[in-house]
DNA sequence: TTATGAGCATATGTTCAACATATACTTTTG
DNA sequence: CAAAAGTATATGTTGAACATATGCTCATAA
């Protein structure tokens, strides 16, 4: 009975406790992690539950194993950063690589102004009924942000409101790539809204995205979609790269 | 020694005899797969390795077990398209769904076009070796379309060919995204080149998309991208449903 | 002295069997 | 007839034994 009280906690998977580590500069590309038996030793259970946690970071590009030898540790660039997996690791555990922030920052630049557009043009009143709630609960929460448990729930709602923008698109791809894009999404929301900034100016900025999409003005909607990430952007000192990236897409 | 010549082999796994068998309809979504045991006999292997094999197919979303009662097969929207194990299974075991086709084709026109236009304006000297490079290879394997061989070889060619212009761009997450289109991208050229079409035609828009991004025309890349997609697109009888969505790019 | 190969130490890879737990169905009892 | 207890059966977890791959050491011969 009381074990089903603590299940929920969950032990800090060893998979958590090395990407931990890693990202702290503990391990490096190229050096090995403690080998099986070690990891056996030092959290007390058994090698099949240590090999089941590796096989998550090979899996998600993180490491590499050779057999009869050990675990390395990949470079940075080959890691699965679209791995949702992966992606919330490093929302965990790291205050993230500012130049992988700035690239995810310029990822998003690129495609969701057009997300957003595509949204304009197929966008059911389902799709608007999602959307609108999660504007609602970006309002709700937006003042005291003074309680941590409201910030979080800030952030849940400006994710579910660009998830419901990509999902608004009716093409499967999007779709799930809002699936994968869901964690770093959460990291940059979470940082940007930590940050001093105008919060009324911001909701402002989302409800104009909303209601060009409500409107079907596939064109409005692009330029708000900019005007929501560019805030993001200011609000992370991430001006100059997001400027030099927004480039891309001011041909229109 | 034989048996390192029988590895390559390798059995088919239970993964793939799986995925054949739900593509082929024997079990549809909400169905129950075999029970471990019975595959366990039916494959002569142990447990382990069965429930390694069914654990890829839950990582992909095809399939969600319940403790205690079975392996469900999910709906097909729930599975991970994105995953490029999953996209491998379509394209080795099933004549995909045509939507599906349509959809993936619709995400390359969405994005293709940005991704050209983005690397005109970022390619280095290195990444132009790479394009080109596989656009000779493109050239090279053109003629012979009698041999499967060489056919092959001209899909992996024009796969290199969009991996590279993907790369050109140096962010890492359209990298990434090149990487889990992979399999998708290799479907869709390997069929639209079965097509009966003008190689030639086909070569000469290449030509003209590696050119713009040599020239460093952004906006003509755009352009010659989304010819080469209209060129697929044509080949796979998907005009409709790609003029369609391509109006979401047509607005510059 | 150096290069090569056999053999050994060590680490990961694979398989197997036993036990734990979760779910559905059946039976019993009020 | 309904609810609860019990049972059957499936998946989940664990631990040990064995197989294979890799790197290092040492002996031997050119």
């Amino acid at each position: 009975m009381t074990s089903s009280l603590n299940k929920p906690v969950a032990r800090p998977s060893i998979a958590e406790y090395l990407i931990s580590d890693i990202l702290a500069g503990q391990y490096r590309p190229g050096d090995f992690v403690p080998r099986e038996l070690d990891l056996c030793e030092r959290f007390a259970i058994n090698r099949s539950a240590v090999r089941s946690d590796l096989r998550q970071l090979v899996d998600g590009g993180i490491i590499e194993r050779i057999s009869g030898h050990g675990s390395k540790v990949r470079e940075y660039s080959q890691w699965h950063i679209l791995d949702p997996q992966v992606t919330d690791w490093l929302t965990r555990y790291a205050a993230p690589n500012p130049d992988i922030q700035r690239q995810i920052l310029a990822f998003r630049l690129d495609v969701e102004p057009y997300v957003a557009m595509t949204a304009a043009k197929r966008a059911t009143a389902r799709d608007l009924v999602a959307i609108e709630e999660a504007f609602e609960g970006l309002g709700q929460n937006l003042r005291n942000a003074t309680c941590p448990e409201e910030r979080r729930l800030h952030s849940e709602c400006d994710v579910a409101f660009h998830e419901a923008i990509f999902k608004a698109t009716h093409n499967i791809v999007w779709a799930q790539l809002s699936h994968i894009l869901r964690p770093s999404i959460y990291m940059l929301v979470s940082m940007s809204n930590e940050s001093a900034l105008d919060p009324d100016e911001s909701l402002e900025q989302h409800r104009q995205l909303m209601e060009s999409i409500r409107l079907r003005r596939p064109r409005e909607a692009f330029s708000a979609a900019q005007a929501v990430l560019a805030g993001t952007a200011k609000a992370l000192g991430l001006e100059d790269g997001a400027s030099s990236l927004g480039c891309s897409i001011k041909h229109r």
